[in-house]
DNA sequence: TGATATATGATATAATATAACATATCAATC
DNA sequence: GATTGATATGTTATATTATATCATATATCA
């Protein structure tokens, strides 16, 4: 089971790792995973895709789960404050970490044609990046990354045209 | 004259430097340099600080240069679209870009106490990244990079505390 | 149980950004 | 110089993203 950039994978199990992941970390630190948290991942992680704020909340409120903003806002703070979930600067969207538990410095790759969206390690260019930061004194302690490009998928579309 | 990072610099000629440049580049392809356009970048350049679309707006609108969003927006997708100017995806705000002309993978240093923004050159991580992307078969075109951290001044400032 | 911290509900509004259409300006050509 | 086409600006309206604030509920622990 596979769950790096654009390959296929086992999703069911994707999924059900992901929350499982959570939950145990949750325990571990003394974490409430509510039910709202719990439906956002879960959301993020059966997508599979960056979503909006908005959109999660579309969700919520048709399953009755919260209907006002600061809801969905508070449950992606946990999310992503916990490592659990990422937002997409460039996109002001909101994907599941597919690598959770692992320390690490992810780097986002984003199809301008599709949107599909694939977290990889960075861990690379983030070392580069905090030495170029240190040479200017600068001391980093986040680094957004994130690709804009073209997918697998979408390069094979356009090299074969209609 | 330096304009890397945190140092102090001759700021009268950085400004001047910078509306030169594109100035130069504009009249080489053939690109309007409007009045808006000048302002915006020269605004910019001035406060050398990373600024909001409506902040920029308002001394537009002080000046009678524009008084609606779309005016600013369009200025700044001009300056950035020709790289006189980059968008801070973290801040949703912009800056001059500090090295018109270089063929450059600009990186940002945003310090989370004072907000200050130092444009760094990280061909090296840009690299890397890009190397990793390949693996995934992702063609990247152009890369966010931005660190969140601590400034040198800040860094000193709580080092030393009253 | 009562005190405290944490989470949720609800209202309002702030901040960021774009769609759509009208008008003006500029540059090239007839 | 008038015509045209491309580019830029003006203007109105609205979409999208995000937060402040205060009230209420729920969980935890002394």
């Amino acid at each position: 089971m596979r769950q790096l950039a654009f390959d296929t994978h086992d999703h069911h199990r994707c999924i059900a790792a992901t929350l499982k992941s959570a939950e145990t970390q949750c325990a571990k630190a003394g974490l409430h995973f509510t039910p709202v948290r719990r439906r956002v991942l879960e959301l993020l992680a059966t997508e599979h895709r960056a979503m909006g704020a908005y959109e999660l909340l579309d969700h919520l409120r048709a399953e009755g789960l919260g209907s006002q903003p600061p809801v969905i806002y508070r449950a992606l703070d946990f999310l992503v404050g916990h490592g659990f979930a990422h937002k997409l600067e460039r996109l002001n969207a909101f994907v599941a970490c597919c690598h959770p538990g692992a320390d690490h410095s992810p780097a986002f790759l984003i199809c301008r044609n599709c949107d599909a969206v694939a977290e990889i390690r960075a861990q690379g260019a983030r070392a580069l990046l905090g030495d170029a930061a240190h040479a200017a004194g600068f001391a980093v302690d986040r680094a957004v990354i994130e690709a804009m490009g073209t997918c697998p998928a979408c390069q094979q579309a356009s090299d074969a045209p209609a």
